[in-house]
DNA sequence: CGATGTCTTGAAGCAGTTCAACCAGGGTGG
DNA sequence: CCACCCTGGTTGAACTGCTTCAAGACATCG
């Protein structure tokens, strides 16, 4: 364990960042005490409900945001008004873009939601004092592009039963499961949602989900409680490599 | 113009730095002549025929390369072997993943190519040494995740139709161009190749490039000479907000 | 308890696939 | 030099998986 990851634990580390570093390890880990000090002098705590916006399609980005809970959904609109979500993202990701003021697409927080946000010149300043922190948004923005390029290979090959096996795979993969031999959650989207991350229509995805719960391969209650019984058995139906 | 650029132009640098650089400014265009003289000599130019492999899906990346001319295709395949690609890479565009020495998916040469190779670990020493370089590096992946991200938005909600015209936009504003009115270029991709990037079969793929044809939005010579009159009209029909 | 939004189910339609035949260009070898 | 084949592309006809349109079920909330 190295001198920064050391500095985490330290009692001058902010109350905030704590419980937000607890977790896997966000953007914030490469910094030193003091620089997450100096920086959470500027970073302030929100709620966001489900639906809230983070920001819209080509406004400016005021501000980059670590996501403490919740999920927040990435979205591409056309001018016709169709959809597609091209990213979901999940506590502790880092949202944001740096260096690049525009943004092309919309983020909306899917469940209700908490961030912490940061100024874009606030953390715009400490990146260029900290290559440790750069590197991790790169490393971000790395993993980020994979999972885009995994879900091309979704959206292009896979049909709708794959592609709605493929979303619960991802779902009971990212949110953080009571570690038990059974994953149970809640989905974090609507099947208006699920449609626009798989490009499909509602219908298409309520019938698949439908024929996987009486495939026993899930099992449903409320229509958004999800039961996966045997995971391996669902990336067998999700056409991912085992 | 900054020192490091008029770097660029002084005559110590590489001969085979100055014809790559010359262009929209690769990610060598970060480093001192000094660093430019010492990485090149370690790198090394190679030629590519068509459908060669630069590395395949799950293999060791050993290299980096700047393309120097021609396509190279990032494809990514099912077990059963129904395959995407990912994303398209034009001079001088870089190839190959910092940091994580395993890629998922597989690079192939998609027109006869010519690169420059870079030895992973020289690049990687570089790379620590040159925080210009490393942002260069952040940034080309943030641009790579902009172009995924648009592409998600065509497999998941655009026709075969407005596919095939987005795919033409995107080679045309790509390959670089005789600067005229009128844009005029040879298909990098196969009707296969096509196909795979749009999530069609070749048999769709050919039929709309026919109705396009006959539409006059294209002209098309010898299945793979492509001539656009009004690129405007193009990006109308690929569904691309004007 | 009606009202409203979300989800499911059914039936009909259609965009894109599948299967199959055909065509054009470019070697290759007799 | 022509017959041959082989690869890449086009075209046609039948099929099918997903969408569309429409109705009904369910849950939540004033």
């Amino acid at each position: 364990m190295d001198a920064v990851r050391k500095d985490i634990h330290n009692s001058n580390v902010p109350q905030v960042c704590k419980s937000c570093e607890a977790r896997h390890g966000g953007v914030c880990g490469a910094l030193t005490t003091e620089q997450l000090v100096e920086l959470s002098k500027y970073t302030t705590r929100k709620s966001i409900g489900a639906g809230g916006e983070l920001h819209g399609q080509g406004e400016q980005v005021h501000a980059y945001a670590n996501i403490l809970k919740g999920v927040v959904k990435l979205t591409k609109m056309m001018p016709d008004g169709r959809q597609q979500i091209v990213g979901l993202q999940f506590a502790p990701d880092f949202t944001g873009r740096p260096f690049s003021s525009e943004s092309s697409l919309s983020a909306e927080a899917a469940t209700d939601t908490e961030v912490c946000a940061i100024p874009k010149p606030a953390l715009d300043r400490m990146v260029n004092r900290s290559p440790d922190l750069e590197r991790r948004l790169y490393n971000q923005a790395l993993l980020e592009l994979d999972q885009a390029r995994d879900w091309m290979l979704t959206l292009g090959r896979k049909t709708a039963r794959e592609k709605v096996a493929s979303f619960l795979y991802l779902i009971a993969t990212h949110i953080d499961p009571e570690k038990s031999e059974v994953l149970q959650f809640e989905l974090p989207l609507t099947r208006q949602d699920i449609g626009d991350f798989l490009g499909l229509t509602i219908e298409t995805v309520s019938r698949q989900m439908t024929k996987l719960r009486q495939e026993k391969v899930i099992h449903v209650e409320n229509n958004r409680s999800v039961t996966i019984h045997d995971l391996d058995r669902l990336a067998e139906v999700a056409g991912i490599d085992g």
